[in-house]
DNA sequence: AAGCTACTCAACCGCAGCAGG
DNA sequence: CCCTGCTGCGGTTGAGTAGCT
């Protein structure tokens, strides 16, 4: 079925490679570059397939690769991004210098995924098995779609964060001629939100916006992870219970009051998710930006998996595209005309150039959506006085957290990430 | 020492996306 | 617009190795 194997051409060697042929790989290589890999096994005279030298040189004769054991920070990292990125193993490794994809990937299979389990952690969707036991009624498959479109989601936003990069790339220029302030509040705000998603390169063609990283008040998933076990975030984080939500309703500051509320009535269903957002304020400058959360996260009624649709197909459709919508208006804002595939403009909200929900408030709404809402745990109207479940609250005080985690390691990942 | 099992990781496979004709 | 070829990516396989009985 489907197109036969490349190397099914007669005789293209197939499996191990000899270190003469390694050595004759590296040699062309180093001496032509790689050029067409399928061109390149007959000049080197490999009797290999195209494929299979791209594969032996990316994954393991590049000079730039080091082997070997993964350090506790290569190890966390990976799992942050996993649980922010899913299996989207070349993403992951633009933010583990010198590891291949593959390399991440078997890693991830052989030693993180098997040690997240033992931890109970789910490794598909990074949440506590036990969670995923409670809505046994398929609705952990939903959780794990529902992870799935937070990937894809994330997919999106990259190349929409791209989109918003180039034009804040094209503005720039334009701004350094008008030296308008509204100009760079702008500029700086959508740097903030590449950042938020992705940190990526800064480029040297945007000298003056820099970023001040968000900084850390998270607890640190590293102390859980060395402890070898999910603990309570109070055991692990001293001082850091007041810590707010990451999810966030990006609002720039300076010229649009955030919306931070999202109410979504889904009809005959009955179901009111009200999702009082909490915020991340954008302070923007020609500078720089900082960041400061407020708000608190609110969930109602929201229960059965008919309601985890809805709840899919509305608040979470809505308000990634309520976030592009604001991406696209930062961008509208900033150049007054700007191509946007796909537009959103029937979505568009009266005159505020204002992100609704960013994509990390979405992601972790997301991760909330198999049967237990993080109301349980935060500010939920049926646990008012928070003084309920301890165990919810401390799910959540979790989820949270660890999304800060990831969020604080997008923000500090290295800044020449070509994740974008 | 032999046999078995579990584990690791390099390599393969097939699909998807993109570019060029 | 369609077709074809190339490349990149993620999932999977299986040979080699380590550990245990």
């Amino acid at each position: 079925m489907g197109r036969s194997p490349c190397c099914d051409k007669v005789g293209l060697k197939k499996g191990p490679w000899t270190p003469e042929e390694d050595q004759k790989l590296l040699a062309y290589i180093e001496e032509h570059g790689h050029g067409s890999w399928r061109a390149l096994p007959s000049k080197a005279g490999l009797q290999r397939c195209g494929k299979s030298c791209r594969l032996r040189w990316t994954n393991y004769l590049r000079p730039d690769i080091k082997r070997g054991k993964f350090s506790l920070q290569e190890e966390q990292t990976i799992i942050q991004l996993h649980a922010l990125l899913g299996n989207r193993w070349s993403a992951i490794a633009t933010h583990l210098p010198k590891r291949t994809d593959n390399e991440i990937k078997n890693y991830w299979n052989t030693h993180l995924k098997k040690r997240l389990t033992k931890m109970g952690i789910d490794p598909i969707t990074h949440k506590p098995k036990n969670d995923a036991l409670l809505s046994s009624d398929g609705q952990s498959k939903t959780a794990a779609n529902l992870s799935h479109m937070a990937q894809w989601e994330s997919a999106r936003l990259e190349a929409e964060a791209r989109l918003v990069r180039e034009s804040k790339l094209r503005s720039h220029s334009l701004q350094n001629q008008l030296g308008s302030s509204t100009f760079a509040s702008s500029s700086s705000a959508s740097t903030s939100l590449l950042n938020i998603n992705n940190n990526n390169k800064q480029e040297a063609t945007t000298p003056t916006i820099t970023t001040v990283p968000i900084e850390s008040r998270s607890l640190d998933v590293l102390k859980a992870w060395n402890n070898g076990g999910w603990l309570k975030s109070s055991e692990v984080s001293n001082g850091v219970g007041d810590l707010e939500s990451p999810t966030s309703t990006l609002s720039f500051s300076e010229n649009a009051p955030p919306i931070m509320t999202t109410t979504t009535n889904s009809g005959s269903g009955g179901i009111l998710v009200e999702n009082t957002m909490p915020m991340i304020e954008f302070v923007g400058s020609s500078s720089g930006c900082s960041v400061k959360e407020e708000g608190e996260q609110e969930w109602k009624g929201y229960e059965s998996s008919n309601n985890l649709a809805e709840y899919k197909d509305g608040i979470m459709e809505n308000s990634v595209n309520t976030f592009t919508c604001g991406l696209h208006e930062l961008t509208m804002s900033m150049e007054g005309a700007t191509t946007w595939p796909g537009s959103h403009e029937s979505l568009r909200t009266n005159d505020h150039a204002i992100v609704e929900e960013g994509f990390i408030n979405l992601l972790l709404n997301t991760n909330s959506g198999n049967h237990r809402s993080l109301s349980e745990g935060g500010g939920d109207s049926n646990n008012d006085d928070g003084s309920g479940n301890g165990s919810d609250g401390d799910f959540y005080e979790d989820n949270k957290n660890y999304w800060n985690s990831i969020l604080n390691l997008v923000n500090s990942s290295p800044s020449d990430s070509p994740m974008f």
